[in-house]
DNA sequence: ACATTGACCTGAGAGC
DNA sequence: TGCTCTCAGGTCAATG
């Protein structure tokens, strides 16, 4: 699930609910995660301080400790963050605890372990060794950059947009939006497509992440014309055609043959 | 150098 | 019903 509109939504949810709460413990409850900090690295960045603030780079969380240090979280396929007070609310496959001095207590899950946990000392510098590029909705990226980064791919335009070392973010789920919304079909070469349909796309994305992070990622609260409330098997496009699910680039992609003609030989 | 594939991990849901 | 198989929204190493 969590693509840059979900973790925006993990980021603001953190934000209003786990921000200066001195932290009594923690208790990391996996150790096989992609990638995990150790615990007594995570204890002597976490315990006896606060969260301070929160941010997001494409699809990574970032938690502000004081003094300069993050906690790094990853979602994965399956992450999200749960703030209970009582063990019955205890989200399952728990893989992070942290326990405020309050009684309150803040839940990192991961079900499938693909997600990470790490703690960061230079956030810039972590971005960089990541090799990440720009964040999708960052407001300094202009169109110009967008379509000269993701043309110099001779891969899918679905999977350039997937790319989190050109633009960072977007995933499967958005991807699909993003083409249907510009009318591109998800097979088309990115470096074939021209100067104006970079533009739409380019629109198209700000607009898909801005409007998904506006609805909290419910689909239920999706614009009736967006292809995400009928992207499962037998959907149908809003235009009343059939949608169709094919593997492109090794990822399931489901796109409206009759709408989406743009880029196609 | 770059694009694509398969592996990683677990569980839900499809299909028999 | 119950068992097996396939597949899932992310990344990364190995392969072509």
């Amino acid at each position: 699930m969590p693509e840059l509109p979900d973790v925006e939504v993990f980021r603001r949810y953190f934000h209003s609910t786990s921000l200066h709460q001195r932290i009594a413990g923690i208790a990391l409850l996996a150790h096989d995660l992609r990638r995990v900090a150790r615990d007594n690295e995570l204890e002597a960045a976490l315990v006896g301080k606060e969260f301070t603030g929160s941010r997001r780079h494409g699809k990574y969380f970032f938690a502000d400790l004081e003094e300069d240090k993050w906690l790094m979280l990853h979602f994965g396929m399956t992450g999200y963050l749960k703030y209970f007070r009582d063990t019955d609310e205890e989200p399952q496959h728990m893989r992070l605890r942290v326990d405020f001095e309050n009684g309150a207590h803040l839940g990192y899950t991961c079900q499938r372990k693909l997600g990470s946990i790490l703690v960061v000392e230079n956030m810039t510098q972590f971005i960089k060794d990541e090799g990440l590029g720009p964040d999708a909705l960052d407001p300094t990226l202009d169109a110009e950059t967008f379509s000269a980064t993701l043309s110099a791919s001779r891969s899918t335009v679905k999977a350039a947009l997937m790319e989190q070392e050109r633009i960072a973010g977007i995933g499967n789920i958005y991807s699909d939006e993003i083409l249907y919304r510009a009318r591109v079909h998800p097979g088309a070469r990115a470096n074939r497509l021209n100067s104006h349909v970079w533009q739409d796309l380019f629109n198209a994305t700000g607009e898909v992440l801005q409007t998904a992070i506006d609805c909290e990622v419910d689909p239920e609260r999706f614009p009736a014309d967006y292809l995400l409330p009928h992207r499962h098997k037998d959907g149908t496009c809003p235009c009343g055609g059939e949608l169709v699910q094919r593997k492109i680039s090794g990822r399931t992609a489901y796109f409206c043959p009759a709408c989406q003609t743009r880029g196609v030989t």
